[in-house]
DNA sequence: AACTCACACAACCGCAGGTCG
DNA sequence: CCGACCTGCGGTTGTGTGAGT
């Protein structure tokens, strides 16, 4: 077909971006939110391609979006989910509001890989890691999944996780009837791990503090755009299915002299 | 102090699917 | 129906940082 790229890759910015190319596309995300991406670079006088700008947006600069580690209500309601649906990461996100398909692949590559195998579960399988073929074969309920992971993770659900927790469950409960041809994994054959041998990373809610212990460039952290750091006002609508946006600029002004975090408002 | 390694996350790449003329 | 165009998705790579030696 010799479909053409989706950009002229000649003259093209790479890499991360600065301050001044976020600052640029949230200025013109806020007043031109309805251009074709592929219109977004030339318009903002970015020389990145669209996809690009696309990305950054989605992931990094929008303001719905939720920072810091996932806790630990929506890390098991990521495992739940990928045991149902895969890598289809964007339907995994899209049940977790605030969150996109890019952080939850990473997370799920970084930290919940190793939690699955260090309790003996296979992440892409969700069954037990070395076992024999006979116990392969019984799988669990999706519901009794999550009741073996929380076993090894000892959560006690506070109140308030649990509140959080409730369009999860509804959603396993939603989803328990079509698992009942569904694979899920063996509890007597997961090798036996005492709860103090589960690592459990920091998982805060709280997004102000979303540095963690791993390295994290600090550029973007100061880039980093809370959630809390845009005003409860401002209102923010999807628009369509392809991530179009658009929320009160007005808004957007008074917070850009008010919030002295986030250098691209400066 | 300098170097290496491992880790976490951001960003890129290529393909698939949808839409429209 | 076909082809061009655009967006979305998932896999992979690149980059910066801290830990370890």
């Amino acid at each position: 077909m010799g479909r053409k790229p989706c950009c002229e890759k000649v003259g093209m910015k790479k890499g991360p971006w600065t301050a001044e190319e976020d600052k640029k596309l949230i200025n013109f995300m806020l007043t031109n939110c309805h251009c074709s991406w592929r219109a977004v670079p030339k318009f903002a006088g970015l020389l990145r391609c669209g996809k690009s700008c696309r990305l950054r947006w989605i992931n990094y600069l929008r303001p719905d979006l939720k920072r810091g580690l996932l806790s630990e209500s929506e890390e098991k309601l990521v495992i739940d989910l990928h045991a149902q649906l895969g890598n289809r990461w964007s339907k995994i996100a899209s049940h977790l509001p605030g969150r996109t398909d890019n952080e939850i692949k990473n997370y799920w590559n970084t930290h919940i890989k190793k939690k699955l195998r260090k309790m003996g579960v296979d992440p892409l399988t969700h069954k037990p890691i070395g076992t024999t073929s006979e116990c392969h074969d019984q799988v669990l309920p999706l519901q009794q999944t999550v009741d073996v992971a929380e076993g090894y993770w000892e959560v006690e659900e506070e109140e308030e996780e649990e509140k959080t927790m409730t369009s999860s469950t509804d959603y396993v409960t939603e989803i328990d009837a079509s698992l009942q041809t569904s694979p899920g994994f063996c509890i007597e054959e997961v090798p036996m791990m005492q709860p103090h041998e589960i690592v459990i990373p920091e998982a805060s809610t709280d997004d102000t503090s979303s540095s963690s212990s791993s390295g994290r460039s600090p550029k973007t952290d100061e880039l980093r755009l809370s959630a809390m750091e845009w005003p409860d006002s401002m209102h923010f609508f999807p628009m369509d299915d392809y991530g179009g946006w658009s929320f009160s600029s007005d808004h957007m002004l008074e917070h850009q002299t008010a919030t002295t975090e986030y250098d691209p408002w400066k």
